[in-house]
DNA sequence: TATTGTTATACTCTATAACTATA
DNA sequence: TATAGTTATAGAGTATAACAATA
């Protein structure tokens, strides 16, 4: 008989859209959606990567991402440049207004958030963090059996 | 000197990801979307509630909670009824097919959750709950200050 | 005057599929 | 033929503000 598993997802749930609701409203006060932060955050301390890697670390579809990467060059945060190996793929890098919303906003956020969770302990953050890694495995594993 | 908040938090959101890309396959093959099936969680089990409230536990702007109530109504699932004692208030609740929706779909989903989180031990489930309460009270805590 | 909910607008994301150009 | 990205289309959520009806 299994241990019922409602309690812990809906704290999972609950503690994600705490997390979203402080998160969010600091990129959202940046002008940048959820997704074109990831996509900043991804290319961060990065040179550069091809069209189809980005689109697989952030979880987006070619599609969409064609779209969130226009939005993020119209900004003047991202730049296209064709790869020098293969003449139909695309290299994605941050621009020098990028770097600099990166290296401004994403340690700030870190920084904020690390005062947020200065008054937990030490023990109990390793612990947390233990934990979801191991039912992050046992979830990805189900997910594509 | 703070503890690095980084670590968990990236945690987090990638176990969160990763339960919502299981549970969220499951919600589509419904034919909702995320936003429906919380409204449809939301009323399962009670007698309707007034519009306001419905958009207060499921964080929808009233805005966006008409347009989603629209659209769970055209699928027959959710009905609109006047409120006796407020006649600018609105009464949303489960038609027969909504809750027959619920009643199949939910159990189904967190019998589901339960096989897949069968094999964690339970005083790692129980550790996990109150972790994760703990630390979202805090992030709830911070976000509105 | 304040509140409830709808309507209107504009934008972003998502999924899907057709299309191009290279390989 | 297969792959990388773009384009096209349609639907859905979000934010915001103006609005009508009621309190």
């Amino acid at each position: 008989m299994p241990v019922p598993s409602l309690p812990v997802i809906r704290e999972l749930v609950r503690c994600y859209q705490a997390f979203d609701a402080v998160a969010g409203a600091h990129i959202r006060s940046l002008g940048l959606t959820a997704p074109q932060f990831d996509i900043i955050a991804t290319l961060g301390n990065t040179e550069g990567m091809r069209f189809k890697e980005l689109g697989e670390k952030t979880l987006c579809t070619k599609g969409t991402l064609t779209g969130i990467v226009d939005r993020l060059a119209d900004k003047g945060l991202v730049r296209r440049v064709a790869s020098p190996t293969d003449g139909r793929s695309q290299i994605v890098q941050l621009t020098a207004a990028g770097e600099a919303v990166f290296a401004h906003t994403f340690p700030a956020q870190i920084g904020y958030m690390d005062t947020v969770l200065a008054e937990v302990d030490t023990e109990r953050m390793a612990r947390l963090q233990q934990d979801l890694h191991y039912l992050r495995g046992i979830l990805e594993r189900k997910g594509k059996p």
